[in-house]
DNA sequence: AAGGTCTTTGGGAGCGCTCCCACAAAGAGT
DNA sequence: ACTCTTTGTGGGAGCGCTCCCAAAGACCTT
């Protein structure tokens, strides 16, 4: 039972431990027949490198953590967590490198999860949806933590590589798209403000609303169907000759929808209602949501390839990479 | 930047290896004075244990593996996903063990990641909704590795410790409500019946229905929401007079309400219906879906637990939980 | 006071690997 | 023929930890 170690495959193949290390890690200088042999002796033995024993040596544990953190523990629920983890998944595969999931609900677990990671047991870390000014990526990066984060956070030029969605430029095209279906009391159902995804969305709504001199409109949620439906409730209490709603997520819009249809407003034709995310609710709401769509696993790709060329100390001329977004035209406008 | 070793830590208490050691893995055999001063010292040095040199010589790894394969990469997607993982999450964090997420889409990744899990990389496998007889729990039980599967797999009486949910209790219960409404032609939509949640559930189905004589109506579906649609379609056809419906999942509960309202079929007044799983959607549904809940975060917890105290040789009693259902009555039955 | 038991301690050995140095073998140049 | 590379190879050292053994103290007994 007990697994074959290097040396029994070196004596196996008949050659040294330094020759079978080479063969296994690809060295060029190794005789093609002593790599043929070393090659056979793993087979026939079945050997699996031990990756605690190079771990131990090489100070590296090919393993990358995926952070999940207190208050965003809700994202297994989100829509675009599957889509990003996938990504993920399917770029840290083809490195060899494996995904651990860290998730720290309480501020005593948040702190223990900071000492694991910053305590050499993981190549690098990413980190979802971060809120507010989050000191993790910077004492990760501090302690010499290659970090990567999805979202771009907020505060001005911040020194972390991440990766984003174009969301402003999103925003302001659905928005536009609104303008364009002439409409004229455009009003916005914003994320967190201490999220970069909320700022940013809630900017591209102002870029298109500002130049008309049409009202501004703003409510604030929490990216859930629940805030959706209270800030709905409330726009419709402060304005109600509101004739569109641009909604900052899919389960915000999803929300706005079912206030709206409780107050009797037919969507789209007294509300157009236009969602975020290009969720699968989306496509099966009632009737079928137009939304803005964001490449997720595109996202969670990029986020592990950034991440594997930090950890391998490439020179990066790009630590930022953004995703385009576009607008999926269905009938809620 | 160097992080500090067990050494430096012996050193600076101005004790041996061997306590610190002691003091670490808390053996009781400690001085109370020696335990102070060291824990002092690792206090003063921020020292954080290398759990590869741990691993390399107690050969445990504190690891355990979540394996998605491939054709259950959709579970992100899936309701009850994000309940069991976090109860996984919470309770393996209670033991300090790690969660890696192993995924394997194609046929060559699977065989990879198999050889990855028998070789000493992880202490015990999770493996959710298995589908047919997947070798895979065969196989890394026989290389010794513990594993603990969610979801009953199919065939008789596998040597497996896992966690199900009783849901042949809960289907049978959702279908005796509905008779107790006094229906008479009551559906059937069933899950793959290479899965021992889809056989049950459709037992169950089959205990409430068969004492009555009335006719069992089955289509069946894939749990998802579109294979909902077309073995509502389908049974509609075949049943025009159909007055109740009992889905085994709650995406196919709402596939089925889909078409039954474009149909013309009022709910649940022409139609009834019911779902499996509880879910965020059952209750945001119009009506609101009737349903069987599961305890998902429960169902993680147990398999962690159960995982847990295999790894640790405990003699279990009871290899195999199973865990309550019980109806919850909306509008929709 | 001497011998016993129990607790606590330090440190050698060794887990399986990579790194690197020394050296052998094979060409290449004069 | 001889040196000087170049290429390929074996194996010692050591990564940071736990295990375990021998020895030192502490505390009883008689």
């Amino acid at each position: 039972m007990n697994r074959p170690t290097l040396e029994a495959v070196a004596a196996r193949a008949g050659v040294g431990r330094g020759t079978v290390s080479r063969v296994i890690n690809g060295s060029p200088n190794v005789s093609e027949k002593a790599r043929e042999a070393v090659q056979q002796a793993i087979q026939e033995l079945g050997y699996v490198p031990n990756r605690a024993a190079r771990a131990l040596v090489t100070r590296r544990t090919d393993t990358v953590a995926l952070v999940v953190s207190e208050s965003e523990f809700r994202v297994f629920d989100e829509p675009y967590f599957a889509g990003t983890i996938r990504g993920i998944g399917s770029a840290l595969t083809e490195t060899g490198l494996q995904l651990i999931l860290a998730m720290a609900r309480s501020r005593q677990e948040h702190a223990r999860l900071e000492h694991y990671l910053t305590g050499q047991h993981v190549d690098g870390v990413l980190l979802l949806s971060l809120h507010g000014d989050d000191p993790l990526p910077g004492r990760l990066e501090a302690m010499g933590v290659p970090t990567v984060l999805g979202g771009r956070p907020v505060g001005p030029a911040t020194p972390y590589s991440y990766v984003d969605m174009d969301n402003r430029a999103g925003a302001r095209q659905a928005v536009k798209h609104l303008l364009g279906l002439g409409r004229g009391r455009i009003a916005a159902i914003a994320g967190p403000q201490d999220m970069g995804v909320g700022v940013d969305r809630l900017s591209g709504y102002r870029d298109a609303v500002l130049p008309t001199g049409l009202p501004e409109l703003v409510a604030y949620g929490d990216f859930s169907e629940e805030s959706g439906e209270s800030a709905m409730a409330e726009l419709l209490a402060a304005h109600p000759d509101v004739d569109a709603v641009f909604a900052a997520s899919d389960p915000m819009a999803l929300g706005a929808m079912r206030v709206l249809k409780a107050a009797g407003r037919a969507i789209p034709e007294d509300v157009a209602v236009i969602g975020f995310d290009d969720s699968k609710a989306a496509l099966h709401a009632d009737p079928p949501l137009t939304t803005v769509h964001q490449p997720m696993e595109a996202m969670g790709r990029q986020m592990a390839l950034l991440l594997v060329a930090r950890i391998n100390g490439e020179e990066l001329r790009q630590p930022v990479v953004i995703l385009d977004t576009h607008l999926v035209r269905r009938e809620s406008a």
